[in-house]
DNA sequence: AGCACGCCGACT
DNA sequence: GTCGGCGTGCTC
């Protein structure tokens, strides 16, 4: 062995390459893969991750520098996690430095060391039993008071007030209490339904993919306690992840009621010591069970057992900018890895995963029915078409409303649009209020009296008069949430109508205050966004009404009717009270739209029949593997340009090219966002290896093309969409 | 991405 | 005479 060895150190930059480091022998035993270090770079000094065995350096190796510090004992990451980072980056085509970045908690990624901050507990000592402090510290009055109830953690109490207990003795540090060890015993008896499905689940052995397909209501989140409780069992962690953190609170709730003190949650909700601590508590086996967003797909296990993807349609689980992963894919990847069951929940399963069951790659298991309700809802076509309409809404879905209010139940309209209108017309030429940076019409939000661009966010006042013809003749076109609030208020006085948009609920906490107030009846009405399509139960909601769909049905994107398929039965599926069926109808002016028809007569599934059916014709996903080189310059002809260099890149690549077609470059379907201006080439192959194996050879040297340097690209492999 | 180097316009 | 604009080159 020579006395000097290189290590390869992945970087967070965007080079697809790693960089070696020339280790004095002193480091080299300690080098391992996974470990931190602080290397020089550039001018900077960077924390890189070494991801080789070091090698041996010959003597030409001179021009390499050393590490400047190795930040761990042993590996910060362990081999699958590193294994699994790999993967990510030569699937998704993004540089492993950047894929470490995006998966490692901030403090981790800052160099911190890897150590258990979790807080210290604190007790009364035997002084503090009768410590009379005088009446007047009021707060360490509290804090004695609090703490004859039993140990806290430190981090919950105020470190002034502590301080000064501890000088006077009154209190100690002390052990968490033991986690409560086993399952709290308050697991439901399984329904008919629900033991059939535990039984398959528990029939697999190793690896296996099971689609989960059952409605809101119908005990999914039961089976997942229960696939977890079996992991638990044999000494496995389970990984659980949601599509949003306005979930993750209900779910982390009820696995914390039946597993209490073993549950680690991880979402952009929580600060990032917070993330660190949970990503180091599931790593060292510590916490058995995570329960987090995207990212915590990423989280690394000492024994991973189960993994669930609830809601797996749901396309958040998409990155969509930078390190463009899907965690639901990575999550079967990671199963796959650890020989373990996947468990993959929907009401409206997305036509990927529904056809890989049908094509048997998939278990598909069913729960048919609602456990506390009778019927699913059935869905009508309210045509709209020759109806008086008063700012959107039919004569009849205001009668069918005003029925469900004096019956005494909750309505809940539901519009995929925030602000008052999305156009503002002159009503003398046609104009139509425009972005200036972008192609698309400025929103109405009258409530705010502002023009908001929804794609880049520029904001003006309301113009008085036409942009064009100076006439003072502009009117709203069109409905958002806050016009058919203003709507219904003026239609129903008497009623609470309450609007639910990301416009109205803006801070942590508002939205779970809102639903209180939905919960307890005081709101009756509520209008809103996709945010009340997910998750929460509405206990007295007997009635949905969906104000439009119809910009889905012409949609430019080849997912618009998938998503829009599973938006309405998602939205239907709140409707309902105890036992009785809730009413829900779909307001459009396109009653016979065949897709709509489907849906509504004869249900998601056979919807999602058809769509796939036109997908495999179109040669789209999941019929084919699609992968998106997108670019964006202030030039208007530098993203074309350099659209055109990558596409002859790939021509050349003789070999490499073999069952992959390249369309386009096309300007994208909206060509200039944010001042800048937009085009896309898209790669087409049926079968994933040939598209992998062009992209490998080719993307890594885009940025090298000399046009490359005046746009901004990059590339999505499995788009959800194609903007 | 950072960060530095390098070569041409409006300011104390 | 300088401060600073962003083109272009490099990162073990």
């Amino acid at each position: 062995m020579s006395a000097l060895e290189l290590v390869s150190v992945a970087v967070a930059t965007p080079l697809y390459r790693l960089f070696d480091y020339l280790a004095p022998a002193a480091m080299h035993a300690r080098l391992q893969p996974g470990v931190r270090v602080r290397v020089p770079f550039g001018k900077r000094t960077v924390v890189g991750v070494v991801v080789e065995p070091p090698r041996s350096s010959s003597p030409g190796d001179f021009k390499y520098r050393p590490p400047l510090a190795l930040l761990d004992e042993t590996p910060l990451l362990s081999a699958d996690l590193l294994e699994l980072l790999r993967w990510a980056a030569q699937y998704y085509q993004y540089p492993l430095g950047r894929v470490i970045e995006a998966a490692l908690p901030g403090p981790l990624r800052r160099g911190n060391a890897a150590r258990d901050s979790s807080p210290v507990w604190v007790r009364l000592s035997v002084a503090g039993t009768t410590a009379k402090p005088p009446s007047r510290a009021h707060r360490l009055l509290g804090l004695l008071d609090e703490l004859a109830q039993g140990p806290r953690p430190d981090d919950a109490l105020d470190s002034g007030t502590l301080r000064k207990a501890r000088d006077k003795g009154w209190i100690e540090d002390c052990h968490a209490p033991p986690a409560a060890s086993g399952i709290a015993a308050d697991a439901p008896q399984p329904s008919a339904a629900q033991c059939d499905v535990l039984r398959e689940l528990r029939a697999a052995r190793g690896f296996t993919v099971s689609l989960l397909e059952g409605v809101t209501g119908s005990g999914k989140t039961e089976i997942y306690l229960q696939v977890a409780a079996d992991a638990l069992s044999r000494s496995q962690q389970a990984l659980i992840l949601a599509p949003e953190i306005g979930l993750t609170p209900q779910l982390v709730s009820r696995f914390e009621a039946r597993f209490p003190g073993r549950v680690a949650p991880f979402h952009s909700g929580m600060s990032e010591s917070q993330r660190a601590q949970s990503w180091l508590a599931a790593r060292d086996g510590r916490a058995d069970i995570v329960i987090g967003t995207r990212s915590a797909v990423f989280v690394p296990f000492r024994q991973l057992g189960i993994v669930v993807v609830d809601e797996e349609h749901d396309a958040s689980y998409k990155q969509q900018e930078g390190f463009r992963y899907s965690a639901r894919d990575t999550a079967v990847f990671r199963a796959q890895q650890w020989k373990a069951p996947v468990i993959l929940g929907s009401a409206t399963p997305s036509l990927e995963t529904l056809a890989n069951g049908r094509a048997g790659r998939y278990r598909h298991l069913r729960l048919p029915q609602r456990v506390h309700r009778t019927a699913p809802p059935r869905i009508d076509l309210v045509d709209a078409r020759g109806q008086a309409m008063s700012h959107g809404l039919t004569s009849s879905l205001l009668a069918t409303t005003e029925k469900h209010l004096s019956a005494g139940g909750q309505v809940l309209l539901f519009i995929n649009r925030r602000g008052f209108a999305p156009a503002l017309l002159c009503r003398e030429c046609g104009w139509v209020a425009p972005c200036k940076r972008c192609d698309a019409r400025m929103t109405l939000h009258r409530s705010r009296s502002r023009l908001i661009c929804h794609h880049c966010g520029y904001e003006t006042v309301v113009p008085q008069q036409c942009g064009k013809c100076q006439a003072h003749a502009l009117a709203p076109v069109g409905q958002g949430t806050e016009r058919v609030e203003d709507a219904l208020r003026e239609r129903f006085p008497n009623h609470r109508v309450e609007r639910f948009d990301s416009d109205r609920v803006r801070r942590a906490g508002e939205l779970e205050r809102l639903l209180r107030d939905v919960a307890s009846g005081d709101i009756h009405i509520l209008v809103g966004t996709q945010m009340l399509a997910k998750g929460h139960d509405f206990a007295g909601l007997s009635m949905v009404g969906i104000v439009s769909v119809d910009q889905a049905l012409f949609g430019v994107d080849f997912r618009a009717l998938e998503r829009m398929g599973q938006l309405v039965v998602q939205v239907a599926g709140r409707a309902g009270r105890g036992t009785e069926a809730g009413e829900v109808l779909l307001q459009t002016h396109e009653p016979q739209h065949p897709k709509l028809r489907t849906l509504v007569e004869h249900g998601y599934g056979a919807f999602a029949d058809e769509l796939l059916a036109e997908r495999v014709g179109s040669g789209l996903p999941p019929a084919s593997h699609l992968a998106l080189l997108r670019a964006e310059s202030l030039d208007a002809a530098a993203a074309m340009r350099f659209l055109h260099d990558a596409k002859a890149g790939l021509k050349a690549q003789a070999g490499a090219r073999r069952g992959v077609a390249a369309l386009g470059p096309v300007a994208a379907p909206m060509e200039r966002r944010a001042g800048r201006w937009r085009a896309q080439l898209l790669l087409q192959a049926e079968k994933r290896a040939p598209l992998q194996r062009a992209l490998s050879a080719w993307v890594p040297g885009l940025g090298d093309l000399p046009s490359a340097r005046k746009v901004r690209w990059s590339i999505d492999v499995d788009p959800v969409d194609l903007y």
